[in-house]
RNA sequence: GUGGAUGUAGCUCAGUUGGUUAGAGCGCCAGUUUGUGGCACUGGAGGUCGGGGGUUCGACCCCCCUCAUUCACCCCA
């Protein structure tokens, strides 16, 4: 048979999972800068942990595991035989793949409140797995790279999420463009407009104005219901284009009659106001009033990055998050807002390969390789080995006294920086000769030097 | 769940209105060099043309089915 791996999953060559650990390496050491501590949950959950937390589509998404054993044993005759999945599912799985970071988290947070210091700092990179259908930038198994901060409400977390994303996109030197909204100001939206209880059709159409325009949009919420009226009150806010102030400004007055509209509005202009006073190398910011997010928990702030390259051809989102002020109180803890933000590993990663962004660096694994030069040479290279091992220097040796062609092609083709060759020569001298792969030069060192030689230089 | 595209060598792809033995580039192996990789030259290995059926004297090419991959919609990292 023809091995083949599931639809939306991929194998990680050496040379892919170098560059992904470089990555993993960036957004791990700004997690820890800005002060999150690490935290890792099961790969399953139990199934009424993820059901119902991602809206009617999120659930049918998510990974059901068939329970052990004869699992249609118990199921119910009745359902069996009218087919009904729904129901039955109910049945025959008791667990799930989780589907994200966050609902993992909040469960943890309930389940360990007790030994806990909020406000509650945590990162956690892990796969997710989603039961989408595969195209480009999705994948059905993917990294996510989540920072939260729960047990505060202060918008100077939100204010951090901007300075966290420009932190790990400086590393990456990718310019990016967050883009921010607040479900306060979708939902007084929505309330001014008559159509409180219509706020997730509203918002979903509206999140694809930049996509199919503004005709599209109108058209798609009059087929969900909403009125006349409420539609031609928004128009005038869909074809908007100015600058911040212009924004909220407009905005203040079109939600004047909404206390949850002017609660958000307040604070956009609150985390603006910080972020203004910060200064920012790799990100622009913008309010983005067409932005949704499908994810329920959201109640506050939401965003989103993209990124901000002409040369690239991802549009999709390589980051979101947002608040939640609310997400443990269907596990048992109330009150408890939280507020984070994911990266997406997968996404950044299809980005920085086009883009040419991983350093070459980030390639080599072994910095050196000695060549085998047969028996009579082998011990005196396995000493030097050794010791440079000691030291802390990535080193192989050849296997086989197989010719030097094929030996030095090797360390071509394994990007391995230097060829170390201790021959009888060098044995007797007690030297080695270093060669570097890039440059063509040689260099004869003394052994006492070696280690030195790897270690304090600058040597690649 | 809905719609579109593509399946030919390890990879990227040619393949004429259907006509003998299916090609190229890259990669791979060997040699030119038994203490020196990349470059060059020489030689070599490697393909049930995704699978099944049909039309035809004859199918990589036309038709049907199927599988796989991929892109878009929905939704999202």
């Amino acid at each position: 048979m023809k091995p083949s791996i599931p639809k939306g999953t991929r194998d990680f060559s050496p040379e892919d999972m170098l560059k992904r650990n470089y990555l993993f390496d960036c957004i791990r050491s700004s997690f820890r800068r800005f002060g999150f501590l690490p935290l890792e949950t099961p790969s399953m959950e139990n199934i009424s942990t993820l059901m119902g937390k991602y809206g009617e589509e999120g659930d049918k998404l998510i990974f059901k595991i068939l329970n052990s054993g004869d699992y249609l044993e118990k199921a119910d005759e009745k359902w069996l035989q009218d087919k009904d999945s729904k129901n039955l599912i109910t049945q025959i799985s008791e667990k799930a793949l989780r589907y994200d970071l966050t609902v993992p988290f909040a469960r943890y947070v309930v389940m360990h409140q007790h030994e806990i210091a909020f406000p509650f700092r945590r990162y956690q990179i892990q796969p997710v797995w989603r039961a989408d259908r595969p195209q480009k930038g999705r994948y059905r198994e993917f990294y996510q790279c989540d920072a939260d901060v729960i047990g505060t409400d202060s918008l100077l977390c939100e204010l951090e999420l901007l300075q966290l994303i420009d932190d790990v996109f400086s590393k990456l030197s990718l310019k990016v463009l967050v883009l921010i909204n607040n479900r306060k100001i979708l939902s007084g939206m929505a309330e001014v407009l008559g159509e409180a209880e219509r706020m997730t059709d509203i918002t979903v159409a509206i999140d694809k104005l930049d996509k199919i325009g503004v005709e599209k949009v109108m058209e798609e919420m009059r087929t969900k219901g909403v009125s006349e009226a409420a539609i031609a009150q928004l128009d005038p806010f869909l074809r908007f284009r100015g600058s911040h102030e212009e924004k909220t400004a407009l905005l203040k007055e079109l939600l004047a009659g909404s206390e949850t509209g002017q609660k958000g509005i307040g604070e956009v202009e609150e985390l603006w106001k910080y972020a203004r006073s910060m200064s920012f190398s790799h990100i622009r910011y913008e309010l983005d009033i067409t932005l949704a997010r499908g994810l329920n928990y959201y109640t506050g702030a939401i965003l989103e990055v993209k990124a901000d390259d002409p040369r690239t051809t991802f549009a999709s989102s390589i980051c979101g998050g947002g608040r939640y002020d609310d997400l443990t109180g269907i596990f048992g803890l109330p009150g408890m807002s939280g507020v984070g933000i994911s990266f997406g590993a997968d996404r950044i990663c299809d980005v920085m390969e086009e883009l040419n962004l991983f350093p070459a660096a980030a390639a080599v694994s072994t910095r050196v390789l000695f060549v085998n030069f047969g028996e009579e040479d082998v011990p005196y290279s396995l000493q030097l080995l050794q010791e440079l091992r000691k030291a802390g220097v990535n080193a192989e040796m050849y296997p086989d006294a197989a010719k030097l062609k094929k030996q030095f092609a090797y360390a071509d083709d394994r990007k391995i920086p230097f060829v170390a060759m201790a021959g009888s020569e060098e044995r007797k001298s007690g030297t080695v000769m270093l060669k570097n792969m890039q440059s063509g030069s040689q260099e004869q060192v003394g052994r006492e030097n070696l280690a030195a030689w790897f270690t304090t230089t600058q040597q690649n």
